[in-house]
DNA sequence: CCGATACTCAACCAAACGGTTTATAAACCT
DNA sequence: AGGTTTATAAACCGTTTGGTTGAGTATCGG
């Protein structure tokens, strides 16, 4: 697990970590917010933090005591050029794409 | 891990299985096939493509002795409308994609 | 029937993962 | 200076992962 996108897919992997960058994408939190919504130890939320960091798909700055975090979303562009590769036509696959978000607008997940 | 997300970005984040995704876009192929570029025992290239079938990104059937695999689309929709959604702007994700994809078309990957 | 080929199952193993607890560092506020 | 708040580091632990070997199943071709 060396590579870039697998780095990438690995931190996606896990509820916890998609639900951190669901909450960054209506814009940067320090941890102790982010840690807020789960029913675990800030140092948990920490490592989370950590594998999200080294896969490029936050940063994370000082203001204080606090270290915000923000969303970064050139490794996402990676990841969709990749699966770019497996469609067959550009028309259906945005079809697709689509569908799948009508479906989505009316879940949270994370 | 339990959620379809989850198992197709763990499914992905492999680079072998990767790999196995990328020949498959080709076609269908027999195991041993897609365990022959590999130097693994074709025992681990099962387990991998268990973890595909299980994250729907493949299928597969029986030709005689034969298990042709058969790449399946339909989770990497689910993974793209995942993604669109922390992008600010379509026209601006669409351009980075552009890039990523232009970089792309000269790696191979898996 | 027999052997070869294609594939899978089961047991095992080292390494990584996701969490915990304990301890530590850094900035804030009297 | 001392205490509180924010966050990370380190050690530990059970489970999962990615590979191995060895045995077993199924289909083909004499």
């Amino acid at each position: 697990m060396d590579d870039e996108l697998s780095r990438t897919f690995a931190a996606l992997a896990d509820p916890t970590r998609r639900a951190i960058l669901a909450r960054l994408a209506d814009g940067p939190a320090p941890v102790n917010e982010l840690a807020q919504p789960f029913d675990m130890t800030p140092q948990a939320i920490s490592k989370h933090l950590k594998v999200l960091e080294s896969a490029g798909l936050i940063s994370r700055s000082r203001q204080g005591q606090w270290r915000p975090c923000r969303l970064e979303v050139a490794p996402l562009d990676a990841v969709t050029a990749w699966i770019a590769r497996y469609r067959a036509a550009w028309a259906d696959s945005f079809d697709r794409l689509e569908a799948e978000i009508k479906k989505m607008r009316h879940k949270e997940d994370g």
